[in-house]
RNA sequence: CGGGGCGUGGCUCAGCCUGGUAGAGCAUCCGGUUUGGGGCCGGAAGGUCGCCGGUUCGAAUCCGGCCGCCCCGACCA
């Protein structure tokens, strides 16, 4: 029964002020969400409805696999997750019962799910389980942004997998992508599932399913049978026109110029001919040069990795020291270890820095004028190629991700299981999360248009919305209560705009919602013995006889994306 | 954590510089009118101007502190 006259569904003909995300402007004005605090929203009844719906896609879909749903507490004692590690994290929020014992808030579940297992598993009989629930989550985010689309609470699905060995996992881990796949696909979005940085706890393997929308935070490379996330894609560099090089560097005078822009542009060669250095300091190391070209940026994570250590960027007075001045500085004659990006060509011919002021050098040669130690540590940018296809960088949210976690878990909190031969072996886990909020928000964000939402069919508040022009009592009224109560034996969610308000406001306010289905009872039509039809998505309009109006409505749904 | 911005009725905002009766539009309520694109007329209600303190005869306005929120960056096991 959802009457819109006694529905709360507070429409706002305004985005609030601070809305900049296509997603938060409009699931406000929808009349879906409010916000409660700074990362903390509410959820009011018809963006309940569609979190609901996602979620119940995404139980199908695990259950389907052999998922067991269950639910644990978001109030955790702190003791699993110090023996876990990650109690350090910044970003767990950390409280005291009254008796002062310390207790967390979970910010995903590994530590007491794998709690569990450590107490009920005991022998490979027991393997493999899959494990999910649907829980709160609390995370103390730096930046809580976009709406809803970085909160510091939401509700996340995540499931854990045990098994016997690394084939059991990589089984786990399979039937996760299939169940994913038709999770995305069913919930009607655009998506990608791409490579991803396994992080400094070292996974096994890592996927993560991306949805493109402008509003977000990640950049994805694609090619056609590639596509990673840039934090951990590889691609062929564009090739560069380098000036012919002498026997010896030499240098150049380059006063004040201390940008790869102003010496490019003064010595009239491409960005890519020139070398820019970037000094770290490595922890337990001192401090080392990154070499890549102009044109390239660092990747921090794939440093990290060629490093091997945890690093910080150098001060000026510690590169001086050491280097050269800040703007001049290069890899020859400097007595640091080199770390040369591999889109640098060995027997080419480079600009450096000259390490002494308003200096730089060229005709420098990788090799001949310096040793370095080779690694991939840049960005991969737009253009760069794999197997010849150049690859396209896009804007994306992610909403769900499935990891190889290994032993990390089960090790420390000693979940092991008898083994055939009665050794003890520790379980091998992996860990799969998906955000039904985030679904919902970049499904508004791939969908929008100027009149508002347009839900996919699968996700949608009400599967159909009747706007209703006539007054109380009229024809038009009585009809629209019929085809209301026969669309509901249809099996149809029905949203009835039967409030006393102009056609204008009713249509807006369908529009912003986004149904994908809007069915208009006018006088007009009515007399012309029809109903009018419009898809959301396109705004198509087609007309349905009233004879069997409900019968070919349902029909007309099931055509829609 | 660094930088920037904002806080005035339910929403969007003006007023603050230059101190002196708190405003507009939308929304709401009442009456009427209208009914295929946020229509029109009349009437009404609603605000400790984020909080605390200071300056002043007088503070939304000036000064100090605090709180909250947004954006960019850093961070994001």
């Amino acid at each position: 029964m959802t009457l819109l006259s006694g529905y709360l569904l507070p429409t706002e003909r305004e985005p609030p002020a601070d809305a900049e995300a296509i997603s938060h402007k409009l699931m406000v004005r929808a009349g879906l969400i409010r916000q409660v605090g700074a990362g903390l929203w509410s959820w009011l009844p018809a963006g309940w409805r569609v979190q609901q719906r996602i979620v119940q896609i995404v139980r199908e879909e695990i259950d389907a696999i052999g998922g067991q749903e269950m639910l644990m507490p978001v109030l955790n004692p702190a003791e699993p997750w110090r023996r876990s590690g990650r109690y350090a994290i910044d970003e767990l929020f950390k409280l005291k019962d009254r008796r002062g014992a310390d207790m967390v808030l979970a910010l995903s579940h590994e530590e007491i799910v794998t709690g569990h297992a450590a107490q009920v598993v005991r022998s490979y009989r027991d393997l493999p389980l899959i494990l999910y629930h649907f829980q709160t989550k609390e995370r103390d985010e730096p930046r809580p942004r976009a709406g809803i689309l970085r909160t510091r609470e939401f509700i996340m699905k995540d499931s854990y997998t045990f098994d016997r060995d690394a084939e059991g996992l990589a089984v786990a881990y399979d039937k996760h992508v299939t169940a994913y796949d038709k999770i995305f696909d069913r919930s009607g979005l655009r998506w990608y599932r791409v490579e991803s940085d396994v992080g400094m706890m070292g996974g096994l393997g890592a996927h993560e399913y991306m949805a493109p929308c402008a509003s977000g935070e990640n950049e994805i490379a694609l090619a056609p049978g590639y596509a990673a996330n840039v934090e951990v894609a590889c691609a062929r560099a564009q090739p560069v026109a380098l000036p012919p090089g002498g026997d010896a560097p030499e240098e150049v005078a380059t006063p004040g110029l201390t940008t790869v822009d102003a010496v490019a542009g003064a010595l009239g060669v491409p960005f890519g001919a020139l070398l820019k250095s970037y000094a770290v300091v490595v922890e337990g190391r001192g401090l080392e040069l990154v070499v890549m070209r102009g044109d390239h940026r660092v990747n921090e994570i794939k440093l990290r990795g060629a490093l091997g250590a945890d690093y910080r960027q150098a001060r000026p007075d510690e590169v001086l020291e050491l280097v050269g001045p800040v703007g001049f500085i290069g890899p020859v004659g400097a007595d640091v270890p080199i770390l040369l990006d591999d889109a640098v060509l060995p027997g080419g011919s480079y600009v450096t820095g000259a390490n002494r002021p308003d200096a730089h050098l060229r005709g420098v040669e990788p090799g001949r004028d310096f040793a370095f130690v080779p690694a991939a540590v840049r960005s991969v940018v737009a253009g760069d190629t794999v197997g010849g296809h150049a690859i396209r960088v896009e804007r994306a949210i992610e909403v769900g991700n499935i990891f190889k976690l290994g032993t990390r878990y089960s090790e420390p909190l000693g979940a092991a299981y008898l083994d055939e031969h009665g050794r003890s072996q520790p379980i091998w886990m992996g860990s799969y999360g998906i955000g039904p909020a985030r679904i919902a928000a970049a499904a508004v964000e791939q969908y929008a248009d100027e009149q508002g939402i347009s839900w996919p069919r699968a996700i949608a508040p009400f599967d159909v919305e009747i706007v209703v022009l006539g007054r109380e009592a009229s024809e038009e009224r009585s009809f629209a209560d019929r085809l209301y109560r026969e669309l509901q034996d249809q099996g149809l969610s029905v949203l009835y705009d039967d409030r006393d308000a102009g056609p204008g406001e009713k249509f807006a306010d369908a529009e912003l919602l986004g149904c994908p289905l809007r069915l208009t009872v006018g006088k007009r039509s009515l007399a012309g013995g029809e109903i009018e039809a419009q898809a959301r998505r396109g705004r198509v309009s087609t007309m349905v006889p009233v004879e069997r109006a409900a019968a070919a409505v349902a029909e007309r749904w099931r055509e829609l994306p």
